[in-house]
DNA sequence: TCCATTTACATGCATTTGCATATAACTTGC
DNA sequence: GCAAGTTATATGCAAATGCATGTAAATGGA
C-alpha cells in the first residue's frame, strides 16, 4: 500500500478544487443566462460533429462524456423529450439507436457557446498569465491519456 | 464577449477529464473497500484538524468543501446521524452549531485513509514522472488562490 | 432602542443520480 | 444452429441534489 507523497496529496486536492471552481464559473454563467447545464452542451457538441452526421450510439459517446452509461441513457432521454436530438434505430445493431442532433439542438449549442466560451476565457484569463495555459494543459494531458479505468 | 484561445479550450476539457477519472479512480477503490464517499472524508479531514478542536460552523466549513452551503447543512445531518460529528450550540453565535469530530468519525477518517492514500499515489504514480507532480500542483495553485468567486 | 438588513442555516419540492438489475440483441464455441 | 456468454441500453427504487424560500439570530443606522 504505497501512501502518496505531499506534493501528490497537495496537486490532488488542487485538481479537485480547481475543477470545482470552474465548474461552478460556468455553470452560474450559464444558468443566468437561462441556459441548460454544461453536459447538455458536451452531448450537442459531440453530435455537432462532421463524423457524427450520420449519427451515434450511446456507447460511442459515453467515453467522451464524463457520464456513467445509464447517465448518458438518461440524458438522452431528456434531450430527446426537449427536441434537442433524435433517436432512430440502428441498422447494424438493434440493440443500440443512432442518435443526431436536430436544428434545434444545432442552434442551442451555438447559443451555449457564447456564453460558455466567454466563462473558460474569463476563467483563465484572470487567473493565469497565457503561456502558463499551454503548460498545464500538456501536464494534464499525461494524466489523461492512459490506458486503465 | 472574448473567446477562449484553442489552448484553453484544451486545457478545459482536460481539467474536466482528468478530474473526473481521478474523481472515479478513487471513488472505485472506496465503495470497493466498503467506505462512504470523499465528501465524507473532506469533512472529517477538516475537523480533525487540532484548530477544529474545539469545532467549526457549518459557514467556516463551506470555503474548505467543494458543495453549496446546503449540501454542507445536509451532509453534516447525515454524519451527525451515523454518529460521526457531533453539534452543539454555539455560544458566540446562536444561529450556528459548533461541529466536531467523535471518536467514531476519527477512526473511519484513518480508515478511509488507508484506501484514499493508495488511489491517490496510484493514480499518480502510474500516469505521470514524479517532478511533474509538482509543477501540476505549482500551475493549478495559481488559479485556485483566487479571489472572486 | 427599534426596524431594516444581513448572515447562518434549514427545508419542501421537483429533479437527478447511483445502484442493481432487467431486457433484448449480438457473438462464440461447439 | 444453438446454448452460454457478452454487449448495448433501459429502468425501479432509494438517496442525493438544486433551487427557491423559510426561520431565526445578529448587525447597523437613525
Amino acid at each position: 500500500m504505497p501512501l502518496p507523497t505531499d506534493s501528490q496529496k497537495a496537486t490532488w486536492r488542487r485538481l479537485f478544487r480547481v475543477q470545482a471552481h470552474a465548474h461552478r464559473h460556468a455553470e452560474t454563467a450559464l444558468k443566468s443566462a437561462g441556459l441548460p447545464p454544461l453536459e447538455v452542451y458536451d452531448v450537442l457538441l459531440e453530435l455537432d460533429r462532421d463524423e457524427a452526421e450520420d449519427g451515434l450510439t450511446a456507447s460511442q459517446l459515453e467515453p467522451r462524456l464524463l457520464l456513467p452509461q445509464y447517465g448518458v441513457s438518461r440524458l438522452l432521454d431528456r434531450l430527446e423529450a426537449d427536441g434537442l436530438i433524435a433517436r432512430r434505430p440502428n441498422p447494424e445493431d438493434q440493440r443500440s439507436r443512432l442518435v443526431t442532433i436536430t436544428e434545434r439542438g444545432h442552434a442551442l449549442r451555438a447559443a451555449i457557446w457564447e456564453v460558455y466560451g466567454d466563462a473558460i476565457a474569463r476563467f483563465f484569463d484572470t487567473r493565469i498569465r497565457p503561456g502558463q495555459v499551454d503548460r498545464l494543459g500538456t501536464l494534464l494531458a499525461e494524466l489523461d491519456n492512459h490506458p486503465d479505468a
